[in-house]
DNA sequence: TCTTTTATTGTACATCGTACAATTATCGCG
DNA sequence: CGCGATAATTGTACGATGTACAATAAAAGA
């Protein structure tokens, strides 16, 4: 594959003093670079050897496989999520699934990577585990409410925006072609309310775009959202003042 | 492939009259079958094809695309998910959640495909879309807001569940191993509401498990979740009344 | 100097989606 | 009754994937 061996004829073996050509930072780093610049599908160990130029299994000294590779990467997206621990747990919250959002968005085409793998587990930050079960405690949740309202809010911060950045398919263009004649497809007898909206929906709406959150973001829609979860646990907190 | 043709030696083509082999639909159940109970990683149109008994190519005779398959598989699956339009919107909404969560507890491993592919989309029900629209607006959402709502309402509707229902990774047991000495690693005093809580959350709780909904639903997680945003929603239309 | 360890090159295999051509059986039509 | 046209399938082929495994080179430690 007629390598570069960039300083001089070293083609460095040996125990790290000198160092060796790759390095698992490296490696992440550029893999990162490569979904960022050229998408997700073409993010495979192939791709990343050549553009490390080197061969594919040389990857394979430095990660056990591409599922921890994934994990490697989620970890660099997902650093610094955790918002100051000195708000209070309601602005804590909204402050978590806010910056939650935004590092996604600095890298949208990770979202699949993390929301439908498990593996992203892998990538465990137990600050921001931590944090939420404080905030939560703090809020007043205890024992089983407090692992409920734990999974409530991750489920809740990771559901949403993996969606809203959900993958496009390769042949997006038949894709496109086929919802933009969706209108027709509209009774405005049966369906009047969409009628009305579909303009105004039809490319951007859930289920009726084409393109995902990188180029159609949703932010009215995810602070509704954000607004509304937030508001909702704390009236589950509180002690039924509506009662009859 | 020592095809067995069922009906002697017919070895059918011709137009209809004396049925071909294949049928869309029959397709799509066996795909359907096929992910539901070896897992979607064995998805492949040639495993397909195999179970089929016929040639990976002649699945393309009645379908574009895989993306095309998956999205008639879908179209199955959340079959009937929206709930009766008698209902008030609130408990619409939560009835929505809930049929949406039920019909992906019975194909658990095609969560994959709907929250993390846009082609979703390719399966639309217009009349789940109408519904929506239509109990936000009665409501009281109009313009923005209405679409606003709308899009968190399927936003916070799929995310969830994909979340839940996360594929595992096939190296498993690493996997698992990795995960079970998390204990180890968290620290008393940085981390004490973790600490306590750990032995309940492990194995069960999002990014401390090895194993998604089909095997660890989250019920009570679910629950509070669909109660908050649905509170939360209705908060958000009231005319502020705790103001100074 | 010799052995061990480290990092890489190189080969190989099974799997994938699907483009494309060849083939066959049936139908409409003369 | 024969003859294209068409519908449905068989078959071949290609480029891509993840990664197991062996061979090899260079530096480190003895």
């Amino acid at each position: 594959m007629a390598k570069k061996t960039t300083s001089g004829q070293r083609r460095g073996k040996g125990t790290g003093q000198s160092a060796p050509e790759l390095s698992k930072a490296q490696i992440v780093e550029t893999a990162l670079r490569l979904i960022d610049d050229k998408g997700l599908q073409s993010f495979s160990i192939r791709n990343l050897a050549k553009t490390l130029e080197c061969y594919p299994t040389a990857i394979y000294w430095y990660t056990p496989s591409r599922h921890f590779l994934i994990a490697e990467i989620i970890t660099i997206v997902l650093a610094d999520v955790v918002p100051d621990l000195s708000l209070g747990w309601q602005e804590w919250l909204r402050a978590l699934f806010r910056r939650y959002r935004a590092a996604i968005s600095k890298h949208p085409n990770v979202a699949p990577l993390i929301g439908v793998n498990l593996v992203s587990n892998a990538a465990i930050d137990l600050d921001m585990i931590e944090g939420t079960l404080a905030k939560l405690h703090e809020a007043g949740f205890r024992d089983e409410a407090l692992i409920n309202a734990y999974n409530a809010v991750i489920g809740g911060m990771v559901g949403f925006t993996t969606q809203e950045f959900a993958m496009l398919p390769p042949d997006a263009e038949d894709f496109e072609a086929n919802l933009k004649d969706v209108p027709q497809r509209i009774d405005r007898d049966l369906q009047p309310h969409l009628a009305q909206m579909a303009p105004r929906m039809l490319g951007s709406a859930f289920i009726l775009r084409w393109q995902n959150g990188a180029a159609q973001p949703m932010d009215g829609a995810f602070a509704m959202y954000v607004e509304a979860f937030v508001t909702g646990l704390e009236a589950a907190l509180a002690p039924d003042p509506s009662q009859i």
